[in-house]
DNA sequence: CCAAGTGGCTAGTGTCAATAGCCAAATTGA
DNA sequence: TCAATTTGGCTATTGACACTAGCCACTTGG
């Protein structure tokens, strides 16, 4: 039948659809200041049509975090498979940063926290730490001492990568050789990683 | 003379006080849900009065930073004084994150950048870099040397204390000794910062 | 002492996220 | 095949928010 002349023509519209949507705009105008509206009209739809797909703003949030960490989960595995040791760590490093530098919206909401009693969030979120976790195992750290390396990785990558996206390295020194020696330091740092025990600050 | 019964007592406001409750009170519930309402009501003050001390949302936050950059620049320089090397680098480490993870908000802005024209926001900001600079100078780094060894580090106590206070570190290893090691890391690396150039990852 | 400037105020506006409730399109199953 | 149910649009509205306009009393300085 013919549709009568009011009448709302179906989008194809699934969660998966909007989140990837959300995620496409936010990386345009930071994850911030992404609103329903915006992405309401890029999707042909009103508003509140919005919310047959998604709970909340915090819940669409929450879907582009899913998308975005398993996202970079895969680009660190792939990035990772077939390498062993600093080799691994240096490729898995430079992967991480362009796709974070590339998508700083999604960047942005890998790092959101999953909810307590969200499983799925908190398995995307495991799996690419454990990425890391099987890189780092290459240099036969266990227990406390491997917790703390990859602590100690995710902190410098985070912090320079997030650095980067802010705007925050000035100086017209070359950013891209000032991450590759980011790097390489820290591989020098976990080559002596069991025999430097942490000190705490003198009184 | 006596006020008449209708008339609005004056708060003794000014642009900086008001800054400095902005800051106690986004520390307590974040710096992204600082609402203008709750901080005129904690002033003793209606909404629209702020606008006599204050810019916009945008102009407040960067009144923070300015005050928190000075803090910190304060704080990290109380660290170092009277020390030197690897002693100033861990006691300006413990320091900087003590004082981020006491103050969430006031860090956040902490990081935010200047505005192109923003003179005073630039200089307290350089302020705060150049205790950093001045420390790693007992490495008698210059030029790039310098300038990547100040982004590592900067970017180190910056991932580590950003995940710290995400809660990001979710599993039960003490995250003191986390921060510890990470900083002994940092000086083993900045020990052989000249002979560790950097590497471009392989193809 | 009075004229200018300052710092409160009330009363709005526009932009958001979010809700209520309607109706046609799609789907399901007898 | 076709009726009942479910689904996915919609309009209209609310409430929280930043922000503006314009008023008036208090302060200050010549």
């Amino acid at each position: 039948m013919q549709q009568n002349s009011t009448s709302p023509p179906r989008r194809g519209l699934t969660r998966d659809r909007v989140a990837e949507e959300a995620a496409l705009l936010a990386d345009e105008v930071g994850l911030g200041k992404l609103t329903l509206t915006a992405l309401a009209d890029r999707l042909g739809v009103r508003q509140p049509s919005l919310y047959k797909h998604i709970d909340s703003m915090a819940g669409l949030h929450r879907d582009i975090a899913v998308h975005a960490k398993r996202e970079l989960g895969e680009v660190l595995a792939r990035a990772s498979v077939g390498r062993s040791g600093a080799d691994a760590i240096t490729a898995m490093s430079h992967s991480y940063r362009d796709w974070a530098v590339k998508h700083p919206a999604r960047y942005e909401a890998s790092n959101l926290m999953p909810a307590a009693d969200d499983v799925e969030d908190a398995a995307v979120s495991l799996a690419a730490i454990q990425v890391i976790a099987d890189v780092l195992t290459a240099y036969e750290l266990d227990g406390d001492d491997a917790v703390d390396a990859i602590r100690a990785f995710r902190s410098t990558l985070h912090g320079f990568v997030s650095y980067e996206s802010a705007g925050a390295f000035a100086w017209s020194a070359n950013v891209d050789r000032s991450f590759g020696r980011l790097v390489n330091g820290f591989i020098v740092a976990l080559a002596q990683w069991k025999s430097s025990p942490a000190k705490h600050p003198g009184l």
